[in-house]
DNA sequence: GAAAAGGGCGCG
DNA sequence: AAAGCGCGCCCTTTTC
């Protein structure tokens, strides 16, 4: 049963049933106050978990949505997010030649601005005075686009799989939502010990001290009493007037280079990265009441991978994660998918070679165990290179070997390569398609065919195409990726609700992190193996879902402690 | 004086 | 060894 979901005049709400049996004829409908949503909500998804008669409810946008019905305890189980599954649905091949896909832009293709919409966790219980227009969707548009939506999967090359698609699309609109809600368990305090220690306490205002002291020698070294580190150009200079023939200000190229000066910049340059990016500023900003609560933009890269908005949680550095810390009596489990990205190109290409080299092993030992390459290291850079589109350095020279011994994933990789460089589409293994390349791409391709063509013009022509080959060759990959992790979490989140049923949400095993191929759970204590197990379960799970029988395996890892930098 | 571009670096 | 993919965010410099 669908139940779709529209604001209609001022603080009311459209319910209306719909079984997609009947045609998309309403069984009934009901307008209610905004504010008795929640009790709605609840009633309905009061029967028994993964029944065939639990709700789906259809909305515009899950954070427009969801975030309030949370906060009033009313938890959703499964959606349809019309505005993520559009996207989806106009770009995929699969559904190209559907009304949905063929229509001019419309509404549902406008992009919603940051600032237009209400920041998901501070909004209040469906604020009446909110602004007519902040609605996305006119009152009739939610039935019209939902049946569009149906229409266009049910006659598209592949219903299954865009099925599953949109279903996880929308289950990680849900799980974003709650991501936030929850938050991420973080020491306040820790952070700062950490920050004072390293950098010394906080200045009122200005360089910390230890900072302070770090500028002083490198002026002193360099002869340069005005440097500003913080300025390449002016750091430049100073290092050549020092006789550095350095061409950047890169850490990588400095570290190479033997000069007393060098040790206290690099110094400089990853404290000053730490106070910046992640210091006293960021933790008033992002940290309250014990929480790290990041604003996730499930979709948000072209990929389907997830986005943030505003406290880089995505960029969490390793030298902060101890402040990530499990309530008393509580402990985050850690999970991480070994070698995601490979194994889903072993998945997509049925390489039974490499399902074989990742068969109960690390992937890239495995690699090495089938006599492609000589070590570890090798195995990595070379798979990487594949993914990435490397035609130099190690990488490069290493591909050859790696074709003889997986050519079918080598060819998938490659082929994807070609059709960019044709300025087709490529698709991920449940649908999701590659843009269109844009911008002057197309002026330059036909520049470079025309007879008067320059020997200019068909090199940037052909640079251009190279650089589009390596976008859809990675595309593929990590679009598929992100799809395995989308269907290991929203089973994940699944199994999690049934290990405390009737729990309150925070009260219970649940998600409190997401990073690619990375969840963290927070858990009481007593539940922690459990929720291991889930973790380990669910990735079994969604290996099936994407790849069916093909026997590729999906390690996980699931490490049970008290601060995120116990694991790994 | 604001916006865009460039350099740099954190994460996967 | 620092290339080859996808991001967000900070600071400085350049451009409008």
């Amino acid at each position: 049963m669908h139940i779709l979901l529209e604001r209609v005049g001022r603080g009311d709400v459209r319910a209306t049933w719909l079984d997609l049996s009947r045609e998309g004829v309403p069984e009934r409908m009901e307008t209610l106050a905004l504010g008795g949503l929640p009790a709605l909500v609840e009633a309905e998804e009061a029967g028994a978990p993964g029944s065939a008669d639990r709700p789906r409810w259809v909305w515009d946008d899950t954070r427009a949505w969801y975030p309030a019905l949370l906060s009033a305890g009313a938890r959703v189980e499964r959606c349809v997010d019309l505005r993520l599954c559009h996207v989806i649905l106009r770009g995929s091949t699969l559904t190209a030649a559907t009304p949905l896909a063929r229509a001019d832009p419309g509404p549902w293709d406008a992009v919603v601005e940051p600032e237009a919409e209400a920041p998901a966790v501070h909004t209040a219980l469906f604020d009446l005075d909110e602004p007519a227009d902040a609605a996305v969707a006119s009152p009739a548009s939610v039935r019209d686009e939902f049946v569009a939506q149906e229409q266009a999967i049910a006659s598209s090359a592949d219903p299954r799989r865009l099925r599953l698609l949109l279903a996880a699309e929308s289950a990680g609109a849900l799980i974003g939502v709650e991501l936030q809600y929850a938050g991420l368990p973080y020491s306040a305090e820790r952070h700062d010990a950490l920050l004072t220690g390293l950098l010394g306490p906080r200045p009122a205002y200005g360089r910390p001290a230890v900072l302070e002291g770090l500028v002083r020698e490198l002026r002193e070294q360099l002869e340069a009493p005005d440097l500003n580190p913080d300025s390449p150009p002016d750091l430049l200079k100073a290092l050549q007037r020092a006789g550095i023939l350095a061409t950047s200000t890169r850490s990588w190229e400095l570290r190479r280079i033997e000069h007393p000066v060098i040790d206290p910049l690099l110094r400089y340059k990853k404290l000053s990265r730490l106070l910046t990016a992640n210091g006293w500023t960021w933790l008033d900003a992002w940290v309250h009441d014990g929480r790290f609560r990041p604003d996730y933009v499930p979709g948000g890269v072209v990929t389907g991978r997830w986005a943030t908005r505003g406290g880089g949680a995505l960029q969490l550095p390793r030298q902060v994660r101890g402040a990530v810390v499990a309530d008393p009596g509580w402990k985050l489990v850690v999970a991480d998918a070994a070698q995601l990205e490979p194994r889903v190109l072993t998945g997509l290409s049925g390489d039974e070679a490499m399902a074989a080299a990742g068969r109960g092993k690390d992937l890239y030992e495995g690699i090495v165990a089938s006599g492609a390459v000589d070590a570890r290291a090798q195995a990595k850079v070379a798979m990487l290179g594949a993914m990435y589109g490397a035609t130099t350095g190690e990488s490069g020279r290493l591909m050859p070997r790696l074709t003889r011994a997986f050519p079918r994933a080598v060819r998938l990789v490659e082929d994807a390569a070609r059709a960019g460089e044709r300025g087709e589409k490529v698709t991920s293994r449940l649908g999701r398609s590659s843009p269109l390349p844009g911008g002057r791409w197309g002026e330059v391709q036909s520049a470079a065919s025309a007879a008067d063509a320059t020997e200019a013009d068909e090199r940037r022509a052909r640079s251009l195409g190279r650089d589009w080959g390596r976008f859809t060759r990675n595309f593929v990959v990590q679009a598929s990726a992100a799809e395995w992790a989308l269907c290991w979490m929203a089973e994940l989140r699944n199994r999690l609700t049934a290990l405390a049923p009737g729990a309150a949400f925070t009260a219970s095993p649940h998600l409190v992190y997401f990073l690619h191929d990375e969840v963290i759970v927070h858990t009481p204590e007593e539940l922690a193996d459990e929720v291991a197990a889930a973790v380990r379960a669910s990735a079994e799970q969604a290996g099936r879902l994407l790849f069916g029988a093909f026997p590729v395996e999906f390690p996980v890892t699931a490490a049970i402690v008290d601060s995120y930098a116990e694991a790994k």
